[in-house]
DNA sequence: CTGAAAGCGCTTACAG
DNA sequence: CTGAAAGCGCTTACAG
């Protein structure tokens, strides 16, 4: 028995409604040119036989493949961080909304991974690219720009002049809004748990941080580290054991803000009551019981969304007004128990 | 200027080579039938052109996209389950071993979803579809057999007859293990915090845990509720303040024994020392510092590899050994802190 | 061992 | 408004 998904083609459909193959494909392609008794007889015979294009048929004509492709990297080990599992989401959903999929592909870190990009596009498996985790001295903006393909990234090109178009989320502007959350709360020792110089996104991070501390008179303290909660714990640990201990801590990351609110418990001290921690990216296990870590949250799914508007405008599949070719979100204050003194009211917390 | 990617076809690099088209062809799919002096010509045209075969030309011509469909779920807000990243990962490596990639698209759950899949196929977009999150009563393993769809799933077909090819975690034979490993601590009074009948996943892994008590002589006691860390720490609440407390816990999930271990905080309970802690699916956030979560590793790249095996074994494009169209892979069980008393030496937990 | 022919299913100008 | 023609780039029998 044949499915009914195995046989119709533009020609079985045409005998059926007794018009020709191009009749077919002009209802499906352009419908003004059809008379509309024509395209009601045409449109029930694609009904009748569950028609639908053959992609391959149409992507050799057309010369456009109707596929994204997106390089899923190794999740690291001991990764805390789903995001890029939610984005991938985001993005494959948008996509769909104009009739292009997703393609996956895999390829090593770095200048050695463009090869599989170039492949790709050999072979013409795909129209364009979204780009995720861009690094610093990522060198896939730039080649990409040079070989003229499109692409759309999530994160800026971080090296160089600011080529291509992305979308990131504003660290500095989140690590602002959290010194001037714990300023308000009342805290004015407030330190920071960062990567060591020049990974981007860091950098950005504690630029923000910075700011805010000279803006309101606080002493900007960093301490950095390589890693993730491991070493959040040693540098909280060197913090609260040390002089003129902070009050509160702000953390590059969730990953090292766990770290912290370990270093505070090994010393009995209460989170949010004791010393506040902030965190970074709203990981799941921030909501955990007991852990109720304050966090900045990244408006993921509409990255997601921008992204895939920018690259279908690139390929003129949406008309986008010309806007900016940058985009930067600003991720939202999830304040919770760690920075948030328990009792009804605000508190005020242990001042200098 | 003309990148290298945007021109070569077989044509040209055929008239490069001095041969017809078929001939490079026959290079590239049956080099056997090509003189070795001919061949080496167009391999040497191939590179210099660097010729790629155009996938849509190729697709139209075999009927074969290479191109298998697996459907993104949203992340479940709140989700600490970063498994299907690595197991998209490991899915899409092993394709690339045979010119394979993996095609990305939504659908809702359920039969509402199966349109996403009949789309699809009729538009010859897949050659089939890796499935996972396999649930009670999921109509797609049916549905796909019925139509005569390749396809191969990460879990069971948890209803009716056991159809399709799947590869999957034997969850009880793991949940055994940790009643053994809590067993030969000293612990005999071991319970277990699960979710609610008829998950499947959860009646399998709870029937590990009760066929090992029997065998073992211990009484199996079951608690069981909908939910994640909130709920699990409820039920250990009520377990370890009722009379007789248990001296373990083994959870359904992670997630529920991160709800276990705030339990036992809550009430001073020191993890491994007074009560032994379990968990399930080894997510990340059980090796932060402090929390140190003794778990069950699913070997999630290897399920990618095998599930992928199948599927191209059913495509035709390997050759499988006439195999088993199941697999049930043991988990591994990492033992951390919340199952091990502190100090040196297997001490001796507490005991009735 | 090599090449001429047919055709996969579609879309895009272009006649009528 | 509708249909005949050409062609996207490839592979697969099939002659020679």
């Amino acid at each position: 028995m044949a499915t009914p998904e195995s046989g119709a083609t533009l020609e079985s459909v045409a005998s059926a409604a007794g018009v020709s193959r191009q009749t077919v494909s002009n209802v499906l392609n352009a419908p003004e040119r059809v008379a509309p008794e024509t395209r009601q007889r045409v449109e029930e015979a694609i009904q009748a036989l569950r028609y639908r294009p053959n992609r391959s048929a149409r992507s050799l004509r057309t010369r456009m493949s109707n596929l994204i492709g997106y390089c899923v990297q190794p999740a690291a080990a001991g990764n805390l961080n789903p995001v890029l599992d939610r984005f991938v989401h985001a993005v494959t959903e948008s996509a769909a909304g104009h009739g292009f999929h997703v393609l996956l592909f895999t390829a090593p870190a770095g200048d050695a991974g463009l090869d599989r990009y170039a492949e790709l596009l050999a072979q013409r498996a795909v129209d364009g690219f979204v780009l995720a985790d861009t690094v610093v001295a990522d060198p896939r903006p730039a080649w990409l720009t040079e070989q003229g393909v499109p692409f759309a990234a999530f994160g800026r090109s971080w090296s160089g002049p600011d080529i291509g178009r992305w979308v990131d989320v504003d660290g500095a502007a989140g690590m602002t809004e959290a010194v001037e959350h714990l300023h308000a709360l009342g805290h004015r020792r407030v330190a920071f748990i960062g990567w060591p110089e020049g990974s981007g996104v860091g950098d950005d991070r504690v630029a923000g941080y910075t700011a805010a501390c000279l803006r309101l008179g606080l002493d900007p303290r960093v301490v950095r580290a390589e890693g993730g909660a491991g070493t959040g714990r040693a540098l909280a640990t060197t913090l609260l054991d040390g002089d003129d201990a902070p009050t509160a801590l702000v953390c590059v990351s969730d990953d090292s803000a766990y770290g912290a609110l370990r270093a505070l418990a090994d010393r009995g001290l209460r989170p949010g009551e004791d010393v506040a921690v902030v965190g970074f990216d709203d990981t799941p296990a921030a909501r955990l019981p007991g852990v109720d870590l304050t966090s900045l949250s990244q408006p993921i799914e509409q990255i997601g969304h921008e992204v895939v508007q920018m690259l279908l405008g690139l390929l003129g599949v949406v008309v986008t007004p010309p806007g900016p070719e940058h985009r930067l979100l600003r991720p939202s204050l999830v304040v919770r128990a760690s920075s948030r003194p328990a009792g009804p009211g605000p508190a005020a917390p242990t001042e200098a």
